[in-house]
DNA sequence: TCACCTTTGAAGCGC
DNA sequence: GCGCTTCAAAGGTGA
């Protein structure tokens, strides 16, 4: 909410960019600012509601004489109803489920993260692996006895549940790394379902979905005729012949992301190492299990051939299957960055919380919690993204981002409307909310970033930056 | 139907 | 090396 008393707007500016850019000393103010994270939250939310409201009366009467001051009684009054009708949703109230449950993904931090030296999993992770996924065991208990049904070879089930990292997309737009990782308490709130429910009621529509038969991914659109029949996910880099280069349980089966869920970074090293390229299938939109890698979008192909007279479409069908061949042509999508990742995992959360979807407004909303984030936070996300990286670069070595560019694929992109720099836009809450409004990046700050970014390419994320 | 909006970060490219 | 541009996700909005 816009502070004016307080310039607590220009703070929340203020903070956010030293947040953006911990390497300047800034860190030790960055701390007392997320211990208000939560707090700063509801000042947006509130705003954008408040700011909602005032739009809509604007509409129908002379707004600009009637505009309240930010600070006025009727705002405060507006905004504490919202938030305490937030709370009471939050209460339990209205019970809301977590944006993204029951994703079959086990997302461990890499032991060999930075962020625990000792090697251990984080408290966080933990705790969201025991509340969220509490058929890890189970699963793993499965493994164990579908063990016997499987190559003697396969690693134990322990194995499995270590050193997953889902990197890859969701082919139906959720990112496995969205639902999976929650990097604090703030994420995953006491208030989130008891896990088992997740699996039997749709997060977002709250209705009722029948239970998914337990050997089979709920994420694979698969008949129940093709269960069994499953390659496993990480055929495509197992030899013809026989057995997997890489020993993989059947755990390994029920991931929708195979390769996200099966190779870490150092697998991937191991992988690359192991793995001839033409081993990996930089082009093959489709597993062996034909199912998508989530990185991959094919366009959908009208399936004309099969569904019209064949001989009345003979002469263009050579047309056709051109322009078809070419639509075919999969798309391999960038992987997500550190931000994308995040933003996929709260944009469910803001969107509950703030009761907004548009998503212009939710990202500027998450655009802040980002710089909110506590660098810790920050650093597992960019953590995450340089995996996903890493396994997008392993699963399609030729590709580039340029291939997405303009020619490449899809229909160009108007040219956004380049803003002159005093130039504010009218849609935008900064306009209206000082909340929301951040700090231009100096050109100062842009230049320490560029370095910053070209010393941590060299190794890791520019996070870890600061061990250099 | 599709571009736009809005955010941050990664990558490509030209100078 | 720097600055600019494009694309990645998302869903409402407007042309």
């Amino acid at each position: 909410m816009p502070q004016l008393n307080g310039g607590g707007g220009d703070d929340l500016g203020a903070n956010d960019e030293l947040i953006s850019f911990k390497d300047e000393g800034e860190q030790e103010e960055k701390i007392s600012d997320n211990s208000s994270a939560e707090r700063d939250l509801a000042d947006v939310k509130s705003s954008l509601v408040n700011e909602s409201e005032t739009n809509q009366n604007s509409s129908s009467d002379s707004e600009a004489e009637r505009r309240p001051p930010p600070r006025s009684e009727t705002f405060r009054d507006k905004s504490r109803e919202s938030l305490e009708e937030a709370a009471k949703r939050q209460d339990g109230g209205l019970f809301k489920g977590p944006p993204y449950p029951g994703y079959p993904f086990i997302m461990i931090p890499d032991l060999t993260s930075p962020y625990l030296p000792n090697g251990s999993l984080s408290p966080t992770a933990r705790t969201y692996l025991q509340m969220k996924w509490p058929l890890l065991d189970v699963q793993a208990g499965s493994l164990q006895s579908r063990q016997a049904l499987k190559d003697a070879r396969s690693p134990s089930p322990a194995h499995i549940v270590s050193n997953k990292v889902p990197v890859v997309q969701h082919p139906h737009h959720v990112h496995p790394l969205t639902p999976l990782i929650t990097y604090s308490n703030e994420h995953f709130t006491p208030g989130n379902p008891p896990p088992h429910l997740p699996a039997d009621v749709d997060p977002k529509t709250g209705i009722p979905r029948p239970p998914h038969p337990p050997d089979i991914s709920p994420y694979y659109p698969l008949s129940p005729g093709t269960v069994g029949q499953i390659p496993h996910p990480l055929g495509w880099l197992v030899p013809q012949q026989g057995q997997p280069v890489y020993p993989i349980t059947t755990g390994g089966f029920r991931h929708p992301y195979p390769t996200a869920l099966t190779v870490n970074a150092s697998m991937s090293s191991f992988l690359s190492s192991r793995f001839p390229p033409h081993m990996v299938p930089p082009h093959h939109s489709l597993h062996t299990t034909g199912i998508p890698h989530p990185a991959i979008v094919t366009p959908t192909v009208k399936q004309e051939s099969s569904q019209s007279d064949v001989g009345s479409l003979h002469s263009s069908k050579h047309q056709d299957s051109k322009k078809e061949e070419e639509k075919k042509k999969p798309h391999i999508k960038k992987p997500l960055n550190a931000f994308m990742l995040y933003m996929k995992e709260m944009r469910a959360k803001v969107v509950a919380e703030c009761t907004l979807k548009e998503s212009a407004a939710i990202n500027q909303i998450l655009g802040r919690r980002w710089h909110a984030l506590s660098r810790e936070e920050q650093a597992k996300y960019y953590e995450l993204a340089r995996k996903e990286r890493q396994l997008h670069m392993q699963l399609y070595p030729g590709w580039s981002a340029r291939d997405n560019y303009v020619g490449g694929y899809g229909k160009k992109k108007k040219r956004k409307r380049d803003k002159q720099p005093g130039e504010t836009n009218e849609h935008s809450e900064c306009f209206l909310n000082p909340c929301l409004s951040l700090p231009p990046i100096t050109g100062e700050k842009k230049s320490a970033f560029a370095t910053y970014k070209v010393k941590a390419a060299a190794s890791a994320h520019p996070l870890q930056m600061e061990a250099y």
